[in-house]
RNA sequence: GCCCUUGUAGCUCAGCGGUAGAGCACUCCCUUGGUAAGGGAGAGGUCCCGGGUUCAAGUCCCGGCGAGGGCACCA
């Protein structure tokens, strides 16, 4: 006897071991039809497998999460069963499934060409309109081994080869097409319905650079049309804020072949990376730190003392000068290191923190270029804590404060933490590791802050906490960080003297909030989609005339307005009111002034912001106040769509 | 760095072997108009760079550089 216990709380009572679709099927024939899995005990598997104990099951459908992405993962399939049917050659090496989608890796002598796609597509179409069943074989790994040895999928015997001896392997069979695969899947085609391939790109076989490239074919698959439109439209908008677009659009900044990587800043972008820069410097100088400067290119023997020249001297820009050899600085902590070791330092003094808005360089891989999340030249918001090891915990935790206020300013809400432990390759004994990264966790878990853990991600000179955010895309940024470094100090030479007298080498933070101000315009661009708050917006407001004989008023509070502090523009051209509100209204201006005759006459101000609204008639002073209030929200507006 | 795609007017893009195109922006003229595009005229291009094929190359081929999407990397 099998008792089955149903999410409702009902119990059905079987003879003997029964199916998820049997299950299924005796609910009723809709839930058997739209099953795709079914969920044991929490574990999901395949409708065709048997239930042998008592246990809570729920039948999926393409309704819950998992069932549409057992849903991607057998589209993933139907490209093996498409491509090679259209391409016998193709060897079929991993498809799984992925966030709103899935990807087959493929290796075939000939590229795909979108024409290609598209055929493959087609058939991937036809496929489907076959309702064929997806047959599920268990098998030995022998078994597994000789099927694929017949159909010459190398990638296949590569995976079983890590499949240990007597594990039993899931074959799926879709018509004349083999699988190999944990599963579950559909039991039928009829329940891929509603998808599209959408790119296809490079990635190398297990993920190696060094191994060969295979070619990934990306697609998405959704529930419904409906679904999938949304998803269209999801990816339309989230390109309509990309900070590249942005930047172009609102003149922000340009890059250009010259100079890949490297930003030029234009006016209305250098205005946002000021007050950016005004604002962190004075958190930092309210919070303890002291603001140094320090050299863009120092000589070679200084980067091999501190380890770089061995480690990164192919990743730093390098120039010569007489008979000596300098790198650009690609950080600024061995900078900081010959500030802390002018003088004799007592453990009194500790901690010390050192910041600087450096302008460092790397030469980063070209492929990673991209817009102002990652570039060759960049300026952190940096600075370098030397403590004692007693004295890491609570400057970690001073900082993790430190970081939540500055983000909360710019009104972020999902902050992904991540803690990165020892790698194999690392300086400095087990014992401080030890300590430090205990110091690392126990700040974080002190806040009751969520995260993840990361083993053997830490640079090899100590653990690191991570702060990250997301773009539009959903693609993660590293912003700040702060990292124990054990090694640096040892290795440049600082010293502090201890308590008892000794000459001791301290611990040096590496810290930053922001990380690179490039970086963080990016995300703020696209987290505020341009609309940025007047606190940041590079024109807070435009005095515009209706008629040439308003001029001279409009120039009087223009003015007034930019000697008072704003950023005012004026627009007098011979042009209609209707134009001109169009043109600041696209350049995303908060607030619009216009002045006609009934203002003039009234010595008012009519005021109308970016969203359309009609603010009303206020004199000028007022309008200030509106300002100042504004300004003073700092970057916690609410952003409406 | 690797794979695919891509590079035409300030911007967005069309043209894909046979004398360089559109819309917007720009300049000038008319218009002085009340809350998201007034009208007319004009100017503007070594079609990324370097080779090759051809009677003829933005257009086809090869190489470089940049950009876009992935992968790898990110001290």
């Amino acid at each position: 006897m099998t008792i089955i216990t149903l999410p409702d709380g009902n119990q059905k009572v079987f003879n003997n071991p029964i199916t998820i679709m049997q299950i299924a099927e005796s609910i009723s024939p809709n839930l058997a039809k739209a099953a795709v899995a079914g969920k044991v005990n929490g574990v999901l598997i395949d409708t065709c497998m048997k239930v042998k104990n008592d246990a809570e099951v729920s039948i999926i459908t393409a309704r819950d999460k998992e069932g549409i992405e057992i849903i991607r993962h057998s589209f993933a399939h139907l490209i093996g069963h498409a491509v090679k049917q259209l391409y016998p050659e193709a060897k079929m090496a991993i498809g799984p499934v992925i966030e709103d989608g899935f990807y087959y890796d493929i290796s075939y002598n000939k590229t795909f060409s979108p024409e290609d796609l598209e055929k493959i597509e087609a058939r991937m179409k036809e496929l489907i309109k076959h309702d064929y069943d997806v047959v599920v074989d268990v098998v030995t790994s022998q078994d597994a081994r000789k099927t694929f040895i017949e159909r010459k999928e190398d990638y296949k015997l590569k995976i079983i080869e890590d499949i240990p001896e007597g594990e039993e392997i899931k074959l799926y069979r879709h018509e004349e097409y083999i699988d190999m695969c944990r599963g579950p899947h559909v039991p039928n085609t009829r329940h891929l319905r509603i998808f599209k391939l959408m790119k296809v790109a490079g990635a190398y076989w297990r993920g190696d650079s060094k191994n060969e490239m295979l070619q990934r074919i990306y697609g998405t698959a959704w529930s419904n049309t409906k679904e999938l439109k949304t998803y269209i439209k999801r990816i339309e908008e989230a390109e309509k804020r990309d900070h590249r677009r942005l930047g172009k659009n609102l003149s922000l900044f340009h890059t250009q072949e010259e100079a890949p990587g490297m930003v030029f800043w234009h006016p209305k972008g250098w205005v946002i990376y000021q007050v950016l820069e005004q604002y962190i410097r004075k958190v930092l100088t309210t919070n303890g730190y002291k603001e140094i400067r320090t050299p863009q290119a120092v000589d070679r023997t200084l980067w091999e003392m501190s380890g770089h020249w061995g480690k990164f001297k192919d990743d730093m820009f390098t120039t010569k000068s007489e008979n000596r050899e300098y790198a650009i600085k690609p950080m600024n902590c061995p900078c900081h290191v010959q500030v802390f070791n002018q003088g004799l330092k007592s453990y009194r003094d500790l901690p010390i923190r050192l910041a600087e808005f450096g302008s460092c360089h790397r030469n980063e891989p070209s492929g990673s270029l991209h817009g102002l999340m990652r570039v060759r030249n960049f300026v952190q918001d940096d600075a370098h804590i030397f403590c004692t090891e007693a004295q890491i915990q609570s400057e970690v935790s001073d900082f993790i404060d430190l970081v939540f206020e500055v983000y909360k300013t710019f009104g972020f809400e999902s902050i992904l933490i991540k803690l990165s432990t020892r790698p194999e390759k690392r300086v400095g004994s087990d014992d401080i590791w030890d300590k430090s990264e205990k110091a690392l966790q126990e700040a974080l878990d002190a806040k009751n802050l969520k995260w993840d853990l990361l083993p053997g991600e830490g640079a090899f000179y100590g653990p690191k906490i991570e702060f990250s955010l997301k773009d539009c895309l959903g693609r993660i940024w590293q912003c700040g960080t702060i990292q124990v470094d054990f090694s640096m100090p040892e290795r440049l030479n600082a010293t502090y003297i201890s308590e008892d007298n000794e000459r001791k080498n301290p611990v040096m933070l590496h810290r930053a909030i922001l990380g690179s101000f490039e970086r963080f315009i990016g995300i703020l661009i696209e987290h505020y989609a341009g609309l940025f708050p007047i606190w940041l917006s590079p024109v807070q407001t435009v005095v515009m005339c209706i008629t040439d004989r308003n001029i001279k008023t409009c120039e009087e509070i223009y003015k007034d307005l930019n000697r008072n502090g704003y950023r005012a523009e004026l627009d007098i051209r011979n042009e209609k009111i209707g134009l001109k509100i169009r043109e600041h209204t696209i350049q995303k201006v908060p607030f619009l002034v216009i002045i006609g005759d009934k203002e003039e006459e009234n010595k008012t101000l009519s005021i109308r912001s970016r969203e359309g609204e009609d603010l009303g008639c206020m004199e000028l002073q007022a309008f200030k106040f509106l300002l100042d209030h504004s300004i003073a929200q700092l970057g916690k507006l609410t952003v409406k769509e």
